[in-house]
RNA sequence: UCGGGGAUCGUCCAACGGCAGGACUCCAGAUUCUGGCUCUGGAUAUCUAGGUUCGAAUCCUAGUCCCCGAACCA
């Protein structure tokens, strides 16, 4: 295994990662879908002179979670279709929620997924602020727009509800070149917050809300961690189509929860007299059912410290998943597998993230032997210093991958979950008398149990080898059905292995209509430090963010907090085990 | 009940007037030096009621249910 590990899940590390086999390529294409449909029609109608563009469009103020990976894989895999471009931009207009932090984690995290660099397609809505402005003026100019002096609570009494029209505001009449200098004053930090406002001039009484002449242009104090100090900054709805046309985005894609800004965004596209506007299409979000997704509930659990930061490997977030060890593989199999649609919003397992994970993992992971909790096994009749050293494939699944040697003596650990005094009927372990075999190395047969005499607990095993069965094969061909993995004891590597389970109880998925905090949903059991555990030789010095299998138990990844002599290790997701539990359940 | 959107296996997504199919999950079996992987077989769905049609998940009518929307957030 590589000692140069590039894929961990520490801060260093940018995009450059893709071990083999874990980038988007190594996975199935996406399926067709509506959105596909909707651009070959733009394209047969010849609706764009410039090459298909798309874009994933973040606002900073937070990390990039699942929400936003299934936004990138549908953006980036449409671009990537009509081998046209795909930008990242930064939707930073609101310099009181935003921050570089946030910004440069995004595009981090963005790399990260695409295993690539973004080069030069990385944009910032704040770097086109003079040109908004621009075309605010215009705006004015051409009486589509106003400056409105009403407070923010007579604006909004003003403006109706579901049921009752808006009425127009009595600034809403008054002379373009009056809300011009309005507006220049503004922009020159004349106003307070909330005095004065920009208003598009649509219609007050529409029954769609958005279209009640809304806000175009506010004022802040905030300076922007980029633009600096403007006094005043677009609203989302002007920003991003405008932003989208600057950029020479054609298909924009959002979630459905932005279908009734569809008229606005069009709006101003139209008014604006932009050639050849980009078109916006919205598709279904999707929830992950035990999940919580919401920026400020995720950013609530890191500042309580209820995990230990964005990357804690519990967490939804890309760069938690990351650390945790899932390969970009198995984002883009998940998001591709779920398909795009425009019904309704609704809720996918969990299941199907990790099976992506196991799929992708299984491909790609060295086997190795690690034993979580450790129960040792004298062999009575293996010589005391002899040392046989046996060579074993890396991966099945992928020979090319070469082998290992591993170090194999009298003295052994094996898993206390492979012992049993008394177990039930089919259980193929050990237990005293039974004969299972050591992987890749010998048949051994239980003959004594050593236990404490004061509790009772078995602390140590006594076994016999047959010595004839060398690599695990015995030489009659007898069939021995238990098969143990084991770390020779003199060898053994001393580790740390971190066992995650879900950061959230079941009831999570009540979480949004019980109004309880979400500290009440997390799940006390969500990570077990085990300090005991020992694993085989060989993964002395791996690097941080190389991720193995432990036979027979799970896939994990090195964690960043190991030292060469004591790795630690974070369990990415366990091996299936259906069969063998089901023998408890009769 | 003001506007917008949507209803297909338990879940996610296909089928675009012509045999309702795939994936996850689940069940049964085969194989196996990982109780993993792989393979085989099986189970489960067109919201309701009318209509058009030789033929409807698809088109029409009515109804029901669900989601989104009244930030100077995105």
């Amino acid at each position: 295994m590589s000692k140069q590990g590039s894929d961990s899940g520490g801060e260093a590390q940018g995009f450059a990662n893709a071990k083999p086999g874990t980038g988007p390529d190594t996975v199935p294409a996406a399926p067709n879908n509506f959105i596909i449909g909707l651009i070959e029609e733009d394209i047969a109608n010849k609706r764009y002179s410039r090459p298909i563009c798309t874009r994933f469009p973040p606002e900073p103020n937070g990390y990039m979670h699942m929400g936003h990976a299934k936004a990138v894989t549908i953006g980036h895999d449409l671009a990537e279709r009509f081998h046209g471009l795909f930008n990242l931009r930064m939707d930073d207009t609101n310099p009181a929620a935003e921050d570089l932090e946030y910004v440069e984690a995004m595009q981090r995290d963005v790399e990260w997924l695409l295993g690539k660099s973004l080069e030069g397609r990385v944009f910032h809505a704040s770097d086109y602020y003079p040109q908004l402005y621009a075309y605010a003026e215009q705006l004015i100019q051409k009486d589509h727009a106003y400056v409105e002096e009403l407070t923010a609570e007579q604006i909004k009494e003003y403006r109706g509800n579901y049921h009752a029209a808006g009425r127009p505001s009595p600034f809403r009449n008054r002379p373009p070149e009056e809300s011009l200098r309005l507006f220049r004053e503004m922009r020159a930090g004349k106003f307070a917050p909330g005095e004065r406002v920009l208003r598009a001039k649509i219609d007050p009484a529409s029954p769609n809300m958005n279209m009640r002449d809304p806000i175009v242009y506010r004022i802040l104090t905030d300076v922007h961690h980029r633009a600096g100090a403007w006094h005043i900054y677009p609203m989302y709805d002007y920003a991003h189509p405008l932003s989208d046309a600057i950029e020479g985005i054609t298909h924009s894609t959002c979630g459905k929860e932005f279908a009734n800004h569809r008229p606005l965004y069009d709006w101003f596209l139209e008014k604006l007299e932009i050639k050849e506007p980009p078109r916006q299409i919205e598709f279904a979000e999707i929830g992950i059912t035990g999940i919580v997704l919401g920026k400020r509930h995720l950013r609530k659990l890191v500042e309580q410290k209820i995990v230990s930061g964005w990357d804690d490997p519990r967490m939804p977030t890309i760069r938690g998943l990351r650390r945790r060890g899932c390969p970009q593989a198995a984002i883009w199999q998940f998001c591709r597998e779920l398909g795009v649609s425009n019904s309704s919003p609704g809720e996918v397992h969990v299941d199907r993230l990790e099976h992506a994970m196991r799929e992708v993992l299984n491909r790609t992971s060295p086997r190795v032997m690690g034993v979580l909790y450790p129960l040792k096994v004298v062999i009575e009749n293996y010589p005391d210093d002899r040392v046989e050293t046996f060579d074993v494939i890396k991966n099945p699944e992928n020979p090319a991958d070469g082998t290992l040697s591993r170090p194999f003596s009298k003295e052994l650990y094996i898993d206390r979950a492979d012992f049993m005094e008394d177990p039930p009927k089919k259980y193929h372990r050990l237990s005293p008398g039974k004969e299972v075999r050591l992987r890749y190395a010998y048949l051994i047969t239980c003959t004594g149990v050593v236990k404490d005499p004061a509790t009772g607990e078995v602390i140590e095993l006594r076994a016999t080898y047959d010595p004839l069965s060398q690599g695990g094969e015995p030489a009659d061909g007898r069939k021995v059905q238990g098969t143990l993995h084991w770390v020779s004891a003199r060898h053994a590597l001393h580790a740390e292995v971190r066992l995650y389970d879900s950061l959230f109880t079941p009831e999570v998925e009540q979480f949004e209509k019980s109004e309880r905090p979400i500290e009440e949903f997390i799940n006390p059991a969500s990570l077990e430090v085990l300090t005991d555990a020992v694993v085989e030789p060989s993964l002395r010095g791996v690097a941080a963010g190389e991720r193995v299998q432990f036979e027979r138990v799970g896939y994990f990844a090195v964690d960043p907090d190991s030292t060469p002599e004591r790795p630690v290790f974070n369990r990415t997701v366990e091996l299936r085990d259906k069969k063998f539990s089901k023998i408890f359940q009769k």
